[in-house]
DNA sequence: AAAACTTAAAGTAAAAAATACTATAAGCAA
DNA sequence: TTGCTTATAGTATTTTTTACTTTAAGTTTT
């Protein structure tokens, strides 16, 4: 006997079980950078609906796993992804969004040092492949309206968050840095401005440690020092690259 | 025969049915600015669960309504409010949430001049009222944990969009619309600076107008132009309230 | 080994914005 | 008319941003 039995809506005596034939999917957006360009992490479905589709990886959540658990499962199970923390964006849900059922979903995103992670299909999944966000196919479902708000979340944020380093290796130059952001925020830096306004933050440290192989002088490897952050906020530090025009 | 048979995960052989349990709630919350204090509407449950319980105006989702339409239907259902827009801003889905099953929900909010709106118990509500962000109830399932996401994002929200025009009468004065901040940000403003910058964005029309019954020199009265704030927003103005500290 | 080249990185001066504060104006009340 | 209160204008200082120049430190070429 379901727990559901035992309310009844009072409005107009449905039963509380009518309501009760959601499914529930979370739809990862993973967010990686190469070559000067950002890119997103697509899985080619092998499975109905849209099979052969290029899709977001994502998934239904089973009815006994928390929602904010499931993100990095399903990311997980699809792509062999570990340990990535996933942030919430936006949830979608119009009726017909899904050809099997009234299905809801709520959109995650990461960024990833791409290098670090080799994703590997399995599950229902075909193939893994890193496409640049500015030359997307058409997507299964209503993915590309899931991964036009999950870019536009990211541009947003990264202004005001220091999430564009999640992106870097753990040590850049500040030119790499400047490069990231003007793919980011589609905005030319002036490079000893740029310099002085991220130095002036005291977010880096600077390591012991230049460029190797490049046929110029080298630039000092930089990192990012998360410690120091957490406490700057904490005396009221915000970040901020906003640019304007 | 419902079309949710037609498709099986492949993984597990696991019925797409067995996904199809879920219920998918929203829960609204409006703002309204009375008295320098920024408040909240909450409803008194007469219904079980947590019958008697405040709690955050909100309720199942029809499998055939949209979700984007459903928290405006809901607000009205309840509480009588028309034509609010609401926004989205977090989705929780904790497996044990709600006690009569597995139900997530999507939380909205919306920012109102409470003088214009008067709110009217309905539905399974026994009573509305308007509580004082600082002074909050104990509120119904996870409402206290949504609720304070929600206060997070307005403050958030509050600095970079004008949105804080939405609590105040159409016509203001500069010096309502600093009081409006400082309680929003808890900041105490310079008030000939305040002024200053708020003029300077050119948002304002100054109208031909001044406050009344006030046993003083009274102030000029303002309007907030939203085609204005259009129309700078295409020449790349960012409206930005950030203080430091 | 010196010169030429490339990019890093420091410096500087002007402009703009934010801040702190002062002065004046305008209405009401006694 | 005087005093009181708040609105509003103004000003001077400091800080930040912006645009640009100079110097430094490597690599490659001759």
């Amino acid at each position: 006997m379901n727990k559901i039995n035992k309310y009844f809506l009072s409005e107009n005596n449905v039963p509380f079980q009518d309501y009760f034939n959601f499914g529930l999917s979370v739809d990862c957006v993973v967010f990686g950078y190469v070559g000067e360009e950002i890119k997103v992490l697509l899985v080619q479905r092998d499975a109905e609906p849209f099979l052969g589709s290029w899709a977001l990886p994502g998934d239904l959540v089973p009815l006994d796993e928390d929602l904010a658990d499931s993100a990095s499962n399903v990311l997980q199970r699809l792509t062999g992804l570990e340990d990535i923390f996933m942030e919430q964006f936006y949830a979608f849900g119009s009726v017909d969004r899904h050809p099997a059922g009234r299905v809801a979903t709520v959109g995650y995103y990461s960024l990833v040092k791409s290098d670090n992670y080799h994703p590997v299909a399995s599950s229902w999944v075909k193939e893994t492949k890193w496409f640049s966000i500015k030359d997307l196919p058409k997507l299964a479902f209503d993915h590309n309206q899931v991964l036009e708000k999950a870019i536009n979340t990211l541009k947003r944020r990264v202004k005001y968050r220091p999430v564009g380093f999640e992106l870097l290796p753990i040590k850049f130059t500040l030119l790499e840095l400047q490069a990231l952001y003007e793919a980011l925020l589609d905005y030319k830096f002036d490079k000893p401005n740029f310099r002085k306004k991220i130095l002036s933050m005291d977010l880096l440290v600077q390591l012991d440690e230049v460029q190797a192989n490049v046929s110029h002088r080298p630039a000092k490897l930089f990192q990012f020092d998360e410690t120091r952050y957490i406490e700057l906020r904490k005396e009221g530090f915000a970040f901020d690259i906003t640019v304007k025009g």
